[in-house]
DNA sequence: GGGCGATAACTAT
DNA sequence: TTCCAATAGTTATCGCCC
């Protein structure tokens, strides 16, 4: 990075803009030096060499743009610096240093923390096992992606996170070697295997870093024997003699760092690079000292975008955030302000525990190719992401419930759109689906053709699939012997909207369901399981929705003599504008749904007519099939009215009723090429004959279906260590594979606060992830 | 107007 | 010639509800 270059023009005043508008190019295209082994290069000329190499390339100018956006943002804040008062700034100081006095008292110094890490890991491990290597500049990745390089390529500038080209632009001699992760995997199990010795309780960042806390080993090594010993000298020894084994094992050398939490062993680690370690004191003074002239950039947690922010207002060192404290808490939202108060102080994490704690938040698989508008080839691409997440989830055990979708465009632009999904899984056909509808709706609502160089999927709030899959279970099995018991469910189109969801813990607020299989049932007290007659493991949910059948007796009793206390919402009607179908809709997003469907079906098919296997897919049939639309029918929408059997034959041609998923769609034009019908409702193969399907809509709607799922209650049971369960339009994972790794659902933090308006939106950044 | 859920966007390594 | 990844975590913002 510019900023630690002696040579760049940051470095003359704090205050200028850096690199941005300078014939060097936009700042975050600048060369990162904050590497080790990148001191004194000469940036000015690697800059323009990056620069000759990118100039004119879409990258290029996305990257002009977005420090074109971010200078604006740069000069609102300095203008809004200006504009303080000196009584504001000095109220606003004063918080801070009670602020101050709030953390102080957090600080631990009684734990011995290390960070070790690997030098140039993935490169040292292919010199290691290719001696002609040793003395030329190397670098490891593709012509792509650099991943690592060696000291020798640093010197012309090479380093990780470089596209190839621009390595060799750079090092004409560079040579590149590919990845060989399998082999790293091995090397890094050695490594660990070293570190255990020292902390069963490591915490392993990546294949190549660690943290470890090495205080109940010299306690029981050392202090326990003697305590006179100056503990300081032998955490270094220990910590030498660690390295020293690592080598021994591997081959290879490590650095470490050695302070009292993680943030400071961290930023250690990286001063005695290679092969060396920093020790810093457990004492005030010490700390004090040494964060005072740290680079900001240093901070792990402080990237290009947050530093430039800094810059602005002239702080270069972690000494600069406490004397600017006031304009970084009038500035600054309460998150980052707080972050910068804790580096200032030196102040972090001093056990390990919540770390290891921490549970995996989202997972997710994405792939870049050559840019492309094809609407065949990024169905194909998203299709192939979906099943390497499914499996991959399916391999961890993980279901989850929130699906986004990114898409960079061949300028990129990225863009992110999510879709919480109606319960939580990993089965394929539901994500792929999501996506794919997801998809097709940008394409259709993008201005022009939708061009893309990248697909990713991702899937957020998780949760362990055997955990959820045992409760759903129980739910599912528990409600199936209610209905065996009483046998007054009545399921039949017409009752769908009988289906009632009650809001116990907001006080009995009852909602009409469209779907049926959406059920859960759970009471927030004694008194309430009591009225629901609810099994007792469905308690202590606290306002949780609690969806019932009405049909259920005892519900339903219940429902009745409370009836005036339900405010059961109506329906209204709106009209399609794609389809010009009057919709009943219960809210605006069911309509938006259906607008959704409409117009992913209207312009991919204009004469196949195709149910989605979206989410409300079973709520846009019912629709149709209740209402005989024939505008529905006629603008390519699934909308045969059962009452109207002629009429849907007559359409068999146009493949009427079938569900995406499971037919044969050509991804070129997207029309279906081969006709398979599939029951929207328990999404099975049916008989290609329409009138056959509608009855067994008809069916699966009705009484007897419920009668056949319940015949099928044990065999639920049995199988559901299968995977997924058949339950309509919820293809929930259960499976009973017990595992160690829990992942409880991720509880959403509460939203930003500090809106005022001279607060610096956009600065978000991953400093508080240091803090718990 | 605060709490909260859903979604988009940003940032880091 | 090529023309900048993959993965994950956090924060911002909006809209709904009470």
């Amino acid at each position: 990075m510019a900023g630690s270059s002696k040579k760049s023009k940051d470095h003359k005043s704090g205050e200028e803009g850096l690199y941005a508008g300078t014939s060097l190019g936009p700042q975050n295209l600048a060369l990162n030096t904050n590497k080790a082994g990148m001191e004194g290069l000469d940036t000015e000329k690697i800059n323009e060499i990056i620069k000759n190499a990118s100039e004119g390339s879409r990258f290029y100018q996305h990257k002009q743009k977005r420090q074109q956006e971010l200078d604006i943002k740069l000069d609102q804040m300095k203008e809004a610096a200006k504009s303080f008062t000196d009584k504001q700034i000095k109220e606003a100081t004063k918080q801070m240093d009670q602020l101050v006095c709030e953390l102080e008292p957090g600080r631990d110094l009684s734990h011995t923390i290390v960070h070790i890490d690997m030098d140039m890991f993935y490169a040292a491990v292919e010199m290691r096992d290719d001696p002609t290597l040793r003395d030329k500049p190397m670098a490891v990745g593709g012509t792509g992606m650099l991943s690592t390089s060696n000291y020798a390529a640093r010197r012309f500038g090479v380093r990780a996170a470089m596209p190839g080209f621009i390595g060799k632009k750079l090092c004409p001699d560079l040579i590149i070697v590919p990845l060989h992760f399998d082999k790293y995997k091995k090397v890094s199990k050695q490594v660990q295997e070293v570190m255990a010795e020292y902390d069963p309780n490591f915490c392993a960042m990546s294949l190549d870093e660690a943290y470890l806390d090495i205080t109940q080993y010299l306690l029981n090594h050392y202090q326990s024997h003697d305590e006179d010993l100056d503990m300081g000298s032998v955490a270094q020894t220990v910590v030498a003699e660690m390295r020293e084994k690592i080598q021994t094992k591997t081959q290879l050398t490590a650095s470490a760092g050695i302070a009292p939490n993680t943030r400071l062993a961290k930023v250690c680690s990286d001063l005695n690079k290679p092969n060396g370690q920093y020790y810093l004191p457990p004492d005030l003074e010490s700390i004090k000292k040494f964060v005072s002239a740290l680079s900001i950039r240093k901070v792990s947690g402080i990237g290009n975008v947050s530093e430039q922010h800094l810059h602005a207002l002239g702080i270069t060192q972690c000494s600069h955030l406490m004397e600017k404290r006031g304009l970084l808490r009038l500035l600054f939202s309460d998150t980052s302000y707080h972050s910068f108060m804790n580096i200032a102080l030196g102040l972090g994490h001093s056990s390990l525990s919540s770390w290891n704690d921490r549970n995996r938040k989202s997972i997710s698989n994405e792939t870049t190719f050559k840019g492309t508008s094809e609407r065949g080839t990024l169905i194909k691409i998203t299709e192939s992401l979906c099943q390497e997440l499914a499996d991959e989830m399916d391999q961890k055990d993980i279901i989850g419930k929130v699906l986004t979708l990114k898409l960079k465009t061949i300028n990129f632009e990225i863009r992110s759109r999510a879709q919480t999904l109606s319960a939580p899984t990993s089965g394929f056909e539901v994500l792929f689906s999501t996506a794919r509808r997801i998809l097709l709706h940008e394409m259709n609502t993008n201005e022009g053709p939708l061009s893309l160089r990248l697909l990713g999927v991702r899937m957020s709030s998780l949760m362990n699939s055997a955990e959820a899959g045992s409760s759903r279970q129980a739910t599912l099995t528990q409600m199936f012997s209610k209905i065996t018991q009483e046998k007054t469910i009545i399921h039949t189109s017409e009752q769908v909207d009988d289906i009632l969801q009650v809001d116990i813990g907001n006080g009995a607020d009852v909602k009409c369901l469209s779907k049926i299989e959406e059920i859960g049932l759970h009471a927030k007290t004694p008194l309430e399981s009591e009225k629901l007659q609810l099994p007792s493991e469905f308690l202590g949910h606290n306002k949780t929705r609690v969806k019932v059948e009405s049909g259920t007796t005892s519900v339903k009793s219940f429902l009745l003599k409370n009836k005036e206390s339900f405010d059961t919402r109506k329906m209204e009607e709106y009209e399609c504008s794609v389809c010009s179908a009057q919709i009943r809709v219960r809210n605006m997003e069911e309509f938006n749904r259906h607008l959704d469907f409409c117009l992913e079906n209207h312009a991919s098919c204009d004469s196949t007519v195709k149910l989605s296997n979206c989410e409300d897919s079973n709520l846009n049939l019912l629709f149709c099939l209740n209402k005989s639309n024939a505008n529905c029918r006629s603008k390519g929408f699934t909308s045969e009215s059962r009452t109207d059997q002629t009429q849907m034959k007559n359409t068999r041609s146009q493949q009427s009723a079938v569900d995406q998923d499971s037919v044969n769609v050509d991804d070129n034009n997207g029309t279906v090429s081969e006709s398979l019908y599939i029951c929207p409702v328990c999404h099975k193969e049916q008989s290609s004959d329409v009138g056959s399907l509608t009855k067994h809509v008809d069916d699966c709607l009705s009484k007897s279906a419920i009668s056949e799922m319940l015949k099928d209650k044990d065999e639920l049971q049995g199988e559901s260590s299968k995977g997924t369960l058949s339950i309509p339009q919820k293809p929930v994972k259960a499976t009973s594979k017990n595992t160690s790794h829990l992942f409880p659902h991720g509880k959403r933090k509460g939203t930003g606060s500090g809106k005022s308006s001279k607060k610096v939106k956009g600065f978000c950044n991953t400093l508080d992830r240091y803090f718990s």
